[in-house]
RNA sequence: GCGCCCGUAGCUCAGCUGGAUAGAGCACCAGACUACGAAUCUGGGGGUCGGAGGUUCGAAUCCUUUCGGGCGCGCCA
């Protein structure tokens, strides 16, 4: 339950109320605020209503506020209403109110926060989509967890989601990784290869590649011409490419509903036409295609800069800079269109809401994927695209060198092989999506409060260790019904009150951060969860009476360790989340 | 030259889509272990929210401008 959508409710039966009187008029309920206020003595609840229908209304801010405070205080669940400020209204609410959100809390354990499925189309998150051209770096786990989070996040928050990953398999970089695959299967063969030659790719990734190809097909492909051999050694090569990169995102539990091929939209359909083309017919129909010519970039010049007529979509007319090419001068498709395309499908698979998660280094594109998707589905979607920044690795406060030879760079493998998966998920969620990310792979696996991951799992392990404790005090700990009907108005220690809030707050940020598609507000919650909770734990230290368990006045300790349960599931529930493991104990 | 992102405590960062006196952690200083896990906690100092205008009851948040940093700028993906 969301006690806050409980309240708002309130107001505006209210503010409808105060409309039928005649005090007010078509109230625009969207701007008002209801939301829990930053300094805790202006109450539990503070809403800006009166301030956003002072304008429509024929009185002042305040003497509104006057009005819609004595409507609420009848309210049985609230104890106070006060005006403060130019207008603003801090209610009060009984404890009773909290105590129905705690016993929610422990009737939904880990699910506490889930909204129930909405009948909708699923959202579309398309993640990941690394090019199948060598193993996925420390840059791509970034996003690839940023998309696998949000993704669970949106249907914690009850819409219906499908985990995507565009495979770029077309294009002139599939062919590069064929010849260079190529050249680790003559060297597989005992060729002497020398040096990888300048425009492959030189990692030794591919030499298992090579020594596939030489098992299955021996000399066969040395003798065919590059024509010959090419496709064959390009499709064996994105296939390994691909369980590479596959094996990696299963090393971090990053989940896919599609893997959905480029390559299979430029193969015809049934009316002679493939997806990119039926995209430009589309497009060409609605007016949006001309043949024209650019300006030359303003930037680095390009040596061999043709003017030329080209094919161009009107991406100006939805808001991008310049049009932009579909065509390159060989008659191919430009990634764009397929880009276009792929969107299209996945506009004509129902999705209608589509969510991008992109590198840093594609911001540039933005704006032109967005006016493309608008125009390609008659403005009902509104692409958005969440640019993840780059992540820096560390070691001890130090940069980790990362050596030039091309193709030996830090492989996202191998940092979760050092640091384990909890750690690389939780730190690239500990940081907005926009800002850039240092990762210390020292600090990651200390176990102290300087590190997130383990202060928050260690919050969890200690809840549980409670338990345990209780189990050897009472000979057995308290059943789930005991907690459920523990006595809550024995929580009356200002600590214990205040974490009772947090944990009501809980449902409210799972809806914020679902809206926003910001997942690291999870991480940031259940940091500040579990530090009020290492805090009341320590206050039992120096007050005995406040202790969790305590033999002399088990109503308390009931009441205490349901509120440690209702703790310990709101941390695995955002740690599910998160997917990052919540362990009964870290020793 | 243009576009996008960022600029908040000494450092690393939050700031709930415009709310009240801007918050954490680290570092620094001073404290709490006959232990419900001290792998933790308590207290303290520390700010022109890069600068300047504007919008309004109210701005770190929105607009304009300026400075500084990052990314990108047909026929790469």
């Amino acid at each position: 339950m969301n006690i806050f959508d409980a309240v708002q409710e309130k107001i505006l039966l209210a503010l409808n109320r105060l409309t039928q009187e005649g005090l007010l008029s078509a109230p625009d309920s969207r701007r008002i605020t209801v939301e829990p206020p930053r300094d805790p003595r202006h109450g539990d609840v503070a809403t800006n209503a009166a301030m956003v229908f002072a304008k429509g209304a024929k009185s002042n801010p305040h003497s509104l506020a006057e009005k819609l405070a004595s409507e609420l205080s009848s309210d049985p669940l609230i104890a106070s209403a006060d005006v403060a400020g130019p207008g603003f209204i801090n209610l009060t609410l009984i404890p009773a109110a909290f105590h129905d959100v705690l016993r929610s809390a422990l009737a939904e354990g880990a699910g506490f926060g889930r909204q129930p499925p909405r009948n909708s189309p699923p959202i579309n998150v398309e993640y990941v989509s690394a090019n199948p051209t060598g193993p996925m770096h420390v840059g791509h786990g970034r996003g690839a967890v940023f998309g696998d989070s949000l993704a669970t996040l949106l249907e914690f928050g009850g819409d219906p989601v499908t985990r995507e990953y565009y495979i770029n398999d077309a294009g002139a970089q599939v062919d590069v990784l064929a010849r260079s695959a190529f050249m680790r299967y003559r060297e597989a063969l005992g060729e002497d290869i020398g040096a990888i030659p300048q425009g492959l790719y030189p990692g030794d990734y591919l030499k298992p590649v090579g020594v596939a190809l030489a098992a299955q097909y021996g000399a066969t492909l040395n003798r065919q011409t590059e024509a010959e051999w090419l496709p064959l050694v390009r499709q064996f090569s994105i296939d390994a490419m691909t369980g590479l990169i596959r094996h990696d995102l299963a090393a971090l539990d990053v989940k896919h509903d599609v893997f959905f091929s480029e390559r299979s939209l430029t193969i015809s359909g049934a009316d002679g036409l493939d997806a990119v083309q039926a995209t430009i017919e589309d497009l060409r129909n609605k007016g949006l295609i001309y043949e024209g010519r650019l300006p030359p970039p303003k930037g680095a010049p390009i040596e061999d800069w043709e003017d030329r007529e080209q094919t161009l979509f009107r991406a100006t007319s939805f808001g991008d800079d310049v049009d932009r090419p579909l065509l390159k001068s060989d008659g191919g498709y430009t990634y764009f269109a397929s880009d276009i395309a792929y969107h299209r499908s996945k506009f004509l698979r129902g999705h209608r809401v589509q969510i991008d998660v992109w590198g840093a280094d594609h911001g540039g594109y933005v704006k032109r994927m967005q006016a493309a998707v608008k125009a390609v589905t008659g403005g009902e979607v509104e692409l958005d695209v969440k640019l993840c920044q780059l992540v820096k690795l560390m070691r001890e406060g130090e940069p980790v060198k990362m050596s030039k030879r091309a193709g030996d760079f830090v492989t996202l493998r191998e940092v979760v092989d050092e640091v384990g998966r909890d750690a690389v998920r939780f730190m690239m969620l500990f940081r907005k999506n926009d800002a850039p990310l240092e990762f210390d792979l020292a600090k990651v696996i200390e176990q102290s409060k300087e590190n997130p991951v383990f202060y928050v799992q260690y919050g969890h392990a200690r809840c549980c260790s409670v338990f345990k404790q209780a189990e050897i005090a009472f000979g057995a700990a308290p059943t789930d019904e005991e907690l459920l009907g523990a006595s809550f108005d024995k929580l009356s220690d200002e600590s214990e009150i205040e974490l009772v809030k947090r944990i009501a707050q809980y449902p409210r940020l799972i809806e914020q951060a679902a809206a926003a598609h910001e997942p690291h507000r999870i991480a940031f919650y259940l940091h500040e969860l579990a530090s009020q909770f290492h805090a009341l734990w320590n206050k039992g230290k120096d007050a005995p009476h406040l202790r969790f368990v305590n033999l002399t006045d088990r109503d308390s300790s009931v009441a205490r360790l349901a509120l440690v349960r209702a703790v310990r599931d709101v941390i695995a529930s955002g740690l599910f989340i998160l997917g990052v493991a919540a362990p009964e104990e870290m020793r």
